[in-house]
DNA sequence: ACAAAAGTGTTGTTACTACACCCATGG
DNA sequence: CCATGGGTGTAGTAACAACACTTTTGT
């Protein structure tokens, strides 16, 4: 079936990247430059080379465009309509990544005026069809919540069951009662205790526990 | 971000379409005739035009390769190997169709062997990475059984409540208890009594329902 | 009469929700 | 001593799993 012919298609990647930062869970933009984009927010993103995967380009495109490195990425969807991008044709596989903690030394190249962290409810007019993009993905990482493991990329090694229970409240934008998460979160054996617990601040100490397996994995949750 | 460059990659759509047929659930396949895949068997594919949507072209291949028309189509994911055609780097957007019924009249154009339905628990070798892609399409279809009634889609605009359970056992591939079943379906209210019952087969008569809405609809289900 | 699928309830168990107070620490 | 987040249990309710017999039709 996939035999030669003309064909004028560019393929892309372009990545949602999450963290949360201020209490907030925020996405990183750049800002462009050149027209007709001009100073107009957009996911990172860009061409994919010929030899390498999707995932490959989404990586050094993040690197590139905003200094992030190593981190948590997964294909969401792919993005085709013909009119999405108004200087050609041009197919973007969209992926997620997710950030333990919202990075402050972002670098970006000088191709982009600008990057920063937006908090996903208040985003600045997007780019492209990026809005439609964020919002897959915004979609896509709640509903994961529910039947992975997912959250431990929104979260350093080690943490407590509160700052556990804040992630998840950021993320789905609701309050959850404090007992019955402790419980269910604990039943599940997602988490178990390192042993050590928090101190320095002004209130009582907190265990700390870690994700067993950081890897993505599927359970009934939430 | 999408600049002009160089880059040297086709961009295809390839459609795993179910239906199930003798109390199987089928996969249908197009025996290829070219090399280097002489022989082999592979869902149906192809090339995305420069102005077609990758759903457009999805539908547009099934209907040129297999006869097939106006069915269920949803996006699955992309598959990016870089190897993965060996006939040069093609990036394909892979969807998953569903099919009320097995149909018989299957064609195909002589650039193909054959067509034919298989069941999913004897798939043939595939050609390119189909394998991994009937599989990964085969855990969607089966994980949103559980969240959406996705599976109006495999059944006539009105069926009973065995043809029902029956469709849910043949995807799921496990047996479930008829009163559980029949309580649940019936209280999640995606279903309704059309008046008419069945006639004409050695039992007694069973009532017909049907959906209330066919379009994809997210509820806790099973 | 028999074969074949349709139809129908109850009980025990488990999971979920709602809810309020004391504890340990730093300042 | 006060402010802050950490930590804990119970009771009522709803959802789930297991389970067997009667009904209606065609042959």
């Amino acid at each position: 079936m996939h035999h030669p012919s003309e064909q004028n298609i560019k393929v892309s990647a372009d990545v949602a990247v999450f963290a949360i930062k201020d209490g907030a869970l925020c996405v990183l933009l750049i800002q462009m430059k050149k027209k007709p984009y001009e100073a107009q927010w957009a996911m990172p993103g860009g061409l994919i080379g010929d030899a390498e995967t999707a995932a490959d380009a989404a990586a050094r495109i993040l690197k590139d465009q905003t200094g992030l490195d190593g981190i948590y990425l997964e294909q969401l969807q792919t993005f085709d309509a013909p009119e999405r991008d108004a200087l050609g044709r041009v197919v973007s596989v969209a992926y997620m990544a997710l950030l333990p903690r919202a990075a402050e030394d972002l670098r970006t190249t000088d191709k982009y005026a600008d990057v920063r962290w937006w908090p996903v409810a208040k985003l600045p007019a997007l780019a492209y069809d990026h809005a439609h993009m964020a919002a897959t993905a915004l979609a896509r990482l709640r509903a994961k919540l529910g039947y992975t493991n997912i959250i431990a990329n929104l979260l350093p090694a080690s943490f407590t069951l509160g700052q556990l229970q804040d992630a998840y409240e950021r993320v789905l934008g609701q309050e959850l009662d404090k007992r019955n998460f402790r419980k269910k979160i604990l039943a599940l054996g997602l988490i178990e205790e390192t042993g050590r617990t928090t101190a320095g601040a002004a209130h009582r100490p907190a265990a700390l526990y870690r994700f067993r397996k950081r890897g993505l994995t599927y359970i009934e949750i939430l």
